[in-house]
RNA sequence: GCCGAUGUGGCGGAAUAGGCAGACGCAAGGGACUUAAAAUCCCUCGAUGGCAACAUCGUAUCGGUUCAAGUCCGAUCAUCGGCACCA
């Protein structure tokens, strides 16, 4: 009888549904597992393929997890807040909170439609009032904590979405949403000092089961480097401070550069003989985009200060001060001390403006190229520390800096910190008030939620404001403090914000009385598995560690780290192998692949279509394969017979590839899994039959990647209850072990017999075997045998002249 | 430029810890069943030579270590991802 995938998934979903069998419970007399897949964000285009790949894998490693006995915490939700929903609003004129729960109603219905055994009854939406209570009372806790502040500041301004965007947010000077230009803009924004807690969200990094370049990612993102400041005092007694990595190159730094933005020029206005040229430059500078000032990469810019010197502190030489675009006023203090003798900039600098190379480190030819090999070089022309390796010389200048009072050991970052305001509607309201006597005062948590006020228009504005500034009478308010006139802060928090937190939540969902309960975090956290995309790294990985080790800092959270394992899955190309997009035209749809096929054979496509973590192409064709599979198992029933054991000739087999189907879930790897099964299929399937024992072991390994078809197989067969409540079969090593074995013989390296030999004979009993057979004792004649080799159940060498 | 990854049949991809390269699947070709098609089942399927048993070559390129290299070492090329004037 045919396989009617339709009606029997239909049939399972229901029953997952009403039976609420996923729903997880707090039992601590069971050990617990927490499986986590990022929540998507509800888009109007609905599912694609790609997030069923992230979303099968875990589900199978839960459901498998299951059958082990583990209590599963297997949860999804709703990260709601964001852009293209409001972006989306304006232009249909609908409120984006109805566009949201469209959304959210499609996305449902997708997940269900592909038999994902999530924990409903743990749903989670981020735009929800009792959930962003949560959200904002967190960024209370780090605006009491000092962490978080208004600063004005540049920052980089979308003119298309009218926001301001996170330094993560800015991909190649364009806005990672839109692909439009960004520019710099001086805004009032709330800051949160991640910054504070760099070292840690390095450090920490070495406990947890990352993949390594997610370890990498972050650890270069941060950019973490040890080195010194140094003070050089200049002609008209003020101090320079600067920032280097290589304090040991100090008797090489034959001028000096400034950030244009540095505050000592305005100070020596009058004594600058050039103003106006230095003028002419620094507004040029302050024109260019981040992006243009990055991108002349090739030609060093840059006027000299005429009329000011600096003094180098450790010879008291006087040397020119420049400023160049190079030099950026972010980073360190805004200024550096160039050595073109050992760094490649300053050196391509030095060479267009005709300055001294002075070479401090030997091996190289500073006339040539710049020498920054800091492995191998001795200092030379460096008075007391010549002779010295540049580690050593480190040392020493640092401890001379420090005894002279010159100078400091520091240690510096590329992270920023996080800009975290953004002017747009559809987010978080910042539960902050302004008041002209009291400053900035968070509002008192009885007071949260703040809900984000029922507006006509949501349209940004050109003025660099919020929707919500509109809103006089929301505005308008009195100070929490004082009682006076005072107005709310009109920003809303990023997408980010929802989403740094989301894992806690589903601990314990519907608590309106904090965050979630201790009892539910102690158990529940940390997340054991964590799978999602590389592109996250950066922003929501990185984020959420550092709210999660701040929540543990104040007492909430019982763990340092919200995440023990994290992974990480490639995405899913176009038939073309280019990345799907509707502009390209190789979209997948999934509900067309769900009704065409069912759940189960695209769930086993997007795990048999390749290594996990690595990008492979949609074939709509190789699904075929998977379909003719899931068919293959159902006929098994056409071929049963009542034996109640797994035949003796299939034993090993069986043994075999229930070890490889436990270990390669463990590993994710689900494509040789999947092949594993597919193997033992067509063992079983030669044999013409198949016994009950047999197909119902078959049945439980296969459930979780194929979880509907196995369950009308377990139920119609009657092997007891449903498979959910199956133990996951056990494999003995022993009877993994083949009696006979079929080894290779090779003369000389090259395989020139087979014999089948007891897996357990000695060396000198196969290689007397090997050496018995016909063929090789033909090679063998006439020859001396030099040497003889022997690999256990693998093959015989026999070296011979 | 720096950091990281990858390179295997017509295609997607396998190959513990150096041990029979190409598992599993797709596509293709041939056959069975069928009035026919679909579905299903059986056979072939890296290249070259040979009727054949078999031989030689073959995991991006070049070289090395080893009884044995897709796997280890050195160099080169290509593709992808991340960072990018971070001192």
């Amino acid at each position: 009888m045919e396989y009617n995938f339709k009606k029997v998934e239909k049939k399972w979903q229901d029953i997952w549904e009403e039976s609420g069998v996923f729903h997880a419970k707090l039992d601590k007399s069971k050990e617990k597992f927490y499986c986590l897949v990022e929540f998507p964000y509800p888009s109007g285009q609905g599912l694609h393929v790609g997030h069923p790949r992230s979303y099968t894998a875990l589900d199978i490693i839960a459901r498998k997890k299951r059958l082990q006995g583990y209590n599963v915490l297997y949860p999804m939700g709703w990260d709601a807040f964001g852009l293209p929903t409001e972006n989306y609003a304006i232009k249909n004129k609908i409120h984006p909170e109805i566009v949201t729960r469209d959304n959210i109603a499609k996305f449902k219905s997708q997940l269900k439609a592909l038999g994902f055994s999530f924990d409903w009854s743990r749903e989670i939406n981020t735009t929800d009032p009792k959930y962003y209570k949560w959200t904002q009372w967190i960024f209370l806790k780090l605006f009491e904590k000092g962490l978080a502040y208004k600063k004005e500041m540049a920052v980089n301004w979308c003119t298309s979405c009218k926001c301001v965007l996170a330094n993560e947010e800015v991909v190649n000077g364009v806005c990672e949403r839109c692909g439009n230009e960004v520019v710099r803009k001086v805004k009032k924004q709330w800051m949160l000092k991640i910054t504070e807690y760099a070292d840690r969200l390095i450090d920490d990094l070495d406990e947890l089961d990352y993949i390594e370049r997610v370890k990498l990612q972050q650890i270069n993102w941060i950019g973490r480097s040890h080195g010194a400041q140094v003070d050089f005092t200049t002609t008209e007694g003020d101090t320079i401070t600067v920032y280097t990595t290589r304090p040991d190159t100090l008797f090489g730094a034959t001028y000096m550069v400034l950030s244009p933005e540095h505050p000592l020029i305005d100070k020596w206005a009058d004594k600058l003989q050039n103003i106006d040229e230095i003028n002419a430059y620094r507004d040029m500078a302050a024109h260019k985009s981040d992006f243009e000032r990055t991108e002349i990469n090739k030609e060093k810019t840059g006027v000299e200060l005429k009329g000011v010197r600096a003094i180098n502190p450790v010879n008291s030489k006087e040397i020119p001060i420049f400023i160049s675009d190079y030099v950026l006023i972010s980073y360190g203090t805004g200024a550096i001390m160039a050595v073109p003798g050992h760094d490649t900039r300053d050196w391509e600098f030095a060479k267009k403006f005709g300055l001294p190379i002075i070479e401090v480190v030997s091996g190289g030819d500073v006339e040539k190229e710049a020498y920054t090999d800091i492995e191998n070089g001795i200092m030379v022309n460096s008075g007391f520390l010549n002779g010295l390796s540049v580690e050593e010389a480190k040392e020493k200048i640092i401890e001379w800096l420090i005894k002279e009072g010159k100078g400091e050991r520091k240690t510096n970052y590329k992270l920023r910190d996080w800009v975290f305001s953004r002017q747009r509607y559809w987010g978080e309201p910042i539960p902050i008030v302004e008041c002209p006597k009291c400053g900035y005062v968070p509002l008192p948590e009885s007071e949260l939620p703040l809900e984000l006020p029922k507006v006509e228009s949501y349209e940004p504005t050109d003025t660099g404001e919020s929707p919500l500034a509109k809103l006089t009478d929301w505005v308008n308010t009195t100070c929490p403090k004082c009682g006076g006139a005072a107005k709310r802060e009109t920003d809303t928090m990023p997408q980010w914000a929802g989403s740094s937190w989301y894992f806690l939540r589903y601990c314990d969902p519907h608590n309106d009385e904090c965050l979630a309960s201790k009892e539910a975090l102690d158990y529940w956290t940390p997340v054991d598995w964590y799978n999602g995309g590389m592109e996250h790294t950066t922003l929501h990985l990185l984020y959420s560690r550092f709210w999660h080790k701040f929540l543990y800092d104040i007492g909430v959270v019982p763990t340092k780290e919200p995440y023990k394992k994290r992974t990480s899955h490639g995405m899913i190309l176009g038939e073309n192998g280019e990345k799907m997009s509707k502009s390209r035209g190789n979209v997948v749809n999934p509900d067309e692949i769900v009704n065409t096929y069912g759940a189960d054979t695209m769930r086993l496509y997007e795990m048999f279509i390749g290594d996990f973590e690595k990008a492979a192409p949609w074939s709509s064709t190789s699904i075929k394969g998977c379909k003719r599979f899931v068919d293959r198992y159902w006929s098994f029933r056409d071929i049963l017979i009542p034996d109640k054991k797994i035949r003796d000739e299939l034993l090993s087999s069986f043994h075999k590839t229930i070890k490889k189907v436990t270990h390669d879930i463990d590993n994710l790897k689900m494509n040789t899994a999947i092949a594993a099964l597919m193997s033992l299929m067509n063992e079983i399937s030669e044999t013409g039959k198949i016994t009950r024992e047999e197909l119902r072991i078959f049945t439980i390994l296969l459930n979780p990647f194929a979880p509907h078809v196995t369950e009308e197989v377990w139920e119609l067969e009657g092997f007891g209850g449903r498979v959910t409540d199956a133990k996951w079969p056990e494999y003995s090593e022993e009877l993994c072990e083949e009696k006979k074995v079929e080894i290779a013989v090779q003369i000389n390296g090259k395989v020139r017999s087979r014999i089948v030999i007891d897996a357990d004979a000695t060396q000198e009993q196969a290689i007397a075997d090997a050496k018995a057979d016909a063929r090789i004792r033909e090679e063998l004649s006439g020859k001396t045998v030099l040497k003889e080799i022997y690999v256990k159940g693998k093959l015989v060498n026999i070296v011979a002249k």
